[in-house]
DNA sequence: GTTCCAAGTAACTCTCTGGTTACTTATTGC
DNA sequence: GCAATAAGTAACCAGAGAGTTACTTGGAAC
């Protein structure tokens, strides 16, 4: 090791900081503007690098999207894998989540609003699309999800139920009367939630005692 | 009259057609690019006006932007009105409505994520949300839609259902496998809504022979 | 018919912005 | 040590794109 011990708080040259600095900037930034509106120089004063580093790192604009996507793709991934099996796995717990990484839905609706076809990091995100689905198969044989829901159904209808308020903050707060923010919205929108798992549950045989925390995945 | 009868189709000027030409090429391009990506020349090359004319009917990119939202606003609410008390207007309906206008709900997602708080047509908006909602109780008081939920909680998972998977046509694909215009996704998605539609009625009392078509509003 | 204004056109400006050139300096392999 | 290469800097540039200037023309009012 040449990097001078002792001293690492100041290194002088540090590409995996630099890197590192360049994808937190962007997310915010993109996150906030989506790609047309985000400004590469804002990127690189935020960072407080070179704007010449950010096309040393990642070619252009696009490939910095595309990385800070990637990224936070894989992020969530890894944090979402590391809760399955947990009883929080609610609605009302995955509604929360959006809540508070809007960073994340807002990178998904600018990916949506620019889908030209094709998808980034297809194949993990199918292969964690895949797992979601197992899962919601298992809650379907132990009947505490209807079985004659189809999961992928019902896995889109978890995304909507949890993720809409946060894409459409402007909605919700012409619906409910409250900001997105609101405490009173948040307790109101996780016990709704709450009933909503409840009724998505096989109506014959057992209903009304079984952990109410647990019907989701 | 001063306007030559007899030739209509060739009026050297006419501010209503230039204007609504204006308008109609801003929608594709602000629902297809957003506020940032739209291009004026672009919108002006499209309407086949000059772009000078877009600044003196409009003031200037923004001024277009709104009233073309306003104006998709106010559109969609007079169709809305047209249909209340139609026994067809169901969550599939209005699932195949958002897949069908899909300026709208683009619109609506790019409102939401430059949302800095105002809303356009606040008040219309707020008024049409109103006439939704007492529409909900009504469906309540008649058993149609169990009691015990909130009626702005209905609304916003109403949106959120039938909205969601025009707004993330890459999650859509992804967890389904087909695309949102794929008729067998879209015929699928109708179903699993009708069947939501029938376990949000009261779980006690008249389930299963009641008209499914109604249900929500 | 002539005055006056809205409708319309063409060419222009000037800032903003993504991307680059040309350079310096640290680090690492030998 | 010493190339060679990667990390980093500052100034620059070309083109895009929002908005304007300066002008013409139709048509309605009087």
């Amino acid at each position: 090791m040449a990097k001078p011990v002792g001293n690492e708080s100041a290194p002088a040259r540090n590409p995996e900081r630099t890197r590192e600095r360049i994808l937190v900037a962007a997310l915010k930034e993109f996150s906030a503007k989506g790609f047309a509106g985000a400004r590469v120089d804002f990127i690189a004063r935020r960072a407080s690098i070179n704007k010449r580093m950010l096309y040393h790192y990642f070619g252009d604009k696009e490939g910095l999207f595309k990385a800070v996507l990637r990224r936070k793709v894989s992020q969530r991934q890894a944090w979402a894998e590391t809760l399955s099996g947990d009883p929080s796995e609610t609605l009302g717990f995955w509604f929360e989540a959006a809540c508070k990484d809007m960073d994340w839905v807002r990178m998904l609706e600018w990916e949506g609003l620019q889908h030209n076809g094709k998808i980034i990091d297809e194949k993990e995100r199918l292969e964690s699309v895949a797992r979601g689905l197992k899962r919601i198969r298992q809650r379907q044989e132990r009947g505490l999800l209807s079985s004659d829901l189809d999961p992928r159904q019902i896995m889109l209808t978890m995304r909507s139920l949890t993720m809409f308020p946060a894409a459409f903050p402007q909605l919700t707060r012409l619906i409910t009367g409250r900001a997105l923010n609101d405490p009173v919205f948040r307790k109101e929108r996780v016990e709704f939630l709450k009933k909503i798992g409840l009724f998505l549950r096989p109506a014959r045989g057992h209903r009304g005692k079984t952990n109410v925390v647990e019907q989701f995945s």
